[in-house]
DNA sequence: TTGAAAGCGCTAACAT
DNA sequence: ATGTTAGCGCTTTCAA
């Protein structure tokens, strides 16, 4: 008699309970559960009433033993900010929500070697469907060389470049970087300094928008007029207070990043500078960042949400829109805001 | 031939190819994997190299099935903000990547009874160890109802009262609230206003902190110095907006987050005030966006990555350490930043 | 349309 | 110290 009442608690029903208790065998219950298979309808409500009054869930471990294809997504990540990532998994999870699907996100710590283990410790042991890779995994030749050899369907998110590996969700960064040098040049502006993510070294989307702005404006493309923060606030900082502290300083300056751009907004302040008036800024992603500094920035918006959802999307619906080399490409927009204004009149 | 390189890419080795190929039984092979049992040092030797030269990993499937228990904690979230969940999130991972455990987070959409299924998805399916619950789930009697009596191990994060539910970790934001008035008082401010973010009607330890403060200066506590933010930005704002435009306007703003704080300083911008010498403002939590708006704030330091790492240590641990209506309370401290000074003498 | 039965890869008694 | 074996809860042929 306390055994009802304790098995609400303690027991899960199984398979087998749902069968018993309808009168039919696993197999039909199995059938009715995915959907599959000739049930009569009448069996099916059956099977489904029972379903619902033992509170019946499959379990996904025997599911997966027994040879089903996981309805799961995993999202693992290194550091792309915090905004970035925030956004991206949101994407990912109304995408993943529309079919059922579970999503699962995992911060990477280690580099090199240990990355490795980790995603291994991922797709191994837990064994999602399909993975999703936000830069900088995205990029890295050493990720991608795993993941290939394990054979597990992965999503490349803003890959800087094709290997061919495997299907890519991204938006053209550099022609929104020059568009937004274009607005800043519109302005009126003419010295304008960029601050971007990458080394010099590497490849920039965004460097080049902003040179082929600058390029086409016919105003000489200045080595000097290029910091280097890192995407982050603090690598922006130290970007920031150099340019600044320029006798002749920058009216406007662009950085590759929000992130990147609240660092500039911190240093003009400090200065006790007035934005917009004497110096413009701008900034790269339209995360919640910009939003909450003063003056509100005027950035490019990323289609973060749009880019994941993108990617499970290409995960959920498998081959053949899984085909590797696949490109899918968001259009991106300029915002306004506050941090944006004609130079002061400098004679 | 072409079979090994095959095999490489699309099959897994398993326990039983490990046994073969060493020569032993899946049972110790299983053992020197579990390192439990006796096993002789040469077998081990033995096994653990075949293992590495077949790539063997156990699958969590499989364990799960077998009665293992998994040693997998899941952060669920509804929507405490994201740099509160980062933060917490970034402890809990430390913490279990130490006992080699695995962190998934997931985001839950719904409110309610679609909430519990999310949960219920998530528990039954997935079948992690145990649960962590920032709030506000961690405050939902409905969520510890339902997680209760599947009989999932979880530890709440802050919740505001104690229902000997589940073990959980906290850290005393009355205290820290209290403190923090009194910093503000002691810099002179006598017109000290507060935007929390709890609604009037319940019990809210940061307004009572405030209320504390207030009193212990025989300050008469007027409720028209309270405004009630959500916690977020956009609640912020519009508290910040009510309170900035009033003829006499406080010398010092309190904000019960950091959002709500940048939205003070959002909107005294927008004014043209200048911080901090006409207004002195405080946020709440020491998250990212502390530091990077302008002037950065002075907030109180939430322990929030130990506070992540606490409640995956109590997981892990176990019983005795999971005794429901166990307490554990984290320290916390103030971090003044340029967003506060003395009030302009106004005479 | 439905049932029976053979695994899936592992753990955990129970033997030896 | 090591092997044997019986499940775990499900999917999936193959029959009926």
């Amino acid at each position: 008699m306390a055994r009802n009442a304790q098995d609400k608690t303690t027991k899960r029903a199984t398979i087998q309970d749902v069968a018993d208790a309808a009168g039919v065998s696993i197999a039909t219950v199995s059938r009715v559960v995915n959907g599959e298979g000739q049930v009569r309808s009448a069996t099916r409500e059956l099977v489904l009433a029972v379903i619902d009054s033992l509170r019946y869930r499959p379990t996904l471990s025997a599911r997966q033993l027994g040879g089903a294809r996981s309805k799961w997504i995993a999202l693992v990540y290194q550091n792309p900010g915090i905004g970035f990532m925030h956004l991206v998994q949101s994407g990912a999870v109304d995408r993943c929500r529309n079919d059922g699907y579970m999503l699962s996100v995992h911060a990477c710590q280690f580099t090199g070697s240990g990355l490795d283990r980790e995603l291994l410790d991922i797709v191994d042991q837990l064994q999602p469907s399909g993975l999703i890779l936000p830069p900088p995994m995205s990029v890295s030749p050493q990720v991608i060389e795993t993941l290939g050899k394990c054979g597990i369907p992965f999503v490349r998110l803003c890959p800087q470049e094709d290997d061919h590996r495997s299907p890519r969700v991204w938006f053209d960064d550099r022609s929104a970087m020059q568009a937004m040098t274009r607005h800043v040049l519109d302005l009126g502006h003419r010295d304008i300094a960029l601050i971007t993510g990458l080394p010099a070294t590497s490849p920039d989307p965004r460097r080049l928008g902003y040179l082929d702005a600058v390029r086409e404006a016919r105003l000489p493309a200045a080595e000097r007029n290029i910091s280097y923060g890192a995407y982050t606030f603090e690598g922006g900082l130290a970007a920031a207070q150099a340019l600044l502290q320029r006798k002749r300083r920058p009216s406007a300056i662009l950085a590759a990043s929000d992130d990147m751009a609240a660092a500039v907004l911190h240093t003009a302040h400090a200065m006790g500078l007035h934005l917009p008036d004497e110096l413009s800024v701008t900034g790269f992603d339209d995360s919640y960042v910009s939003t909450i500094v003063s003056p509100g920035l005027t950035t490019v918006h990323a289609p973060l949400h749009e880019l994941g959802s993108a990617a499970a999307d290409l995960l959920i619906k498998g081959p053949p829109d899984m085909q590797a080399g696949l490109v899918i490409n968001r259009p991106w927009r300029l915002v306004q805001r506050g941090s944006t204004a004609a130079p002061a009149s400098r004679t």
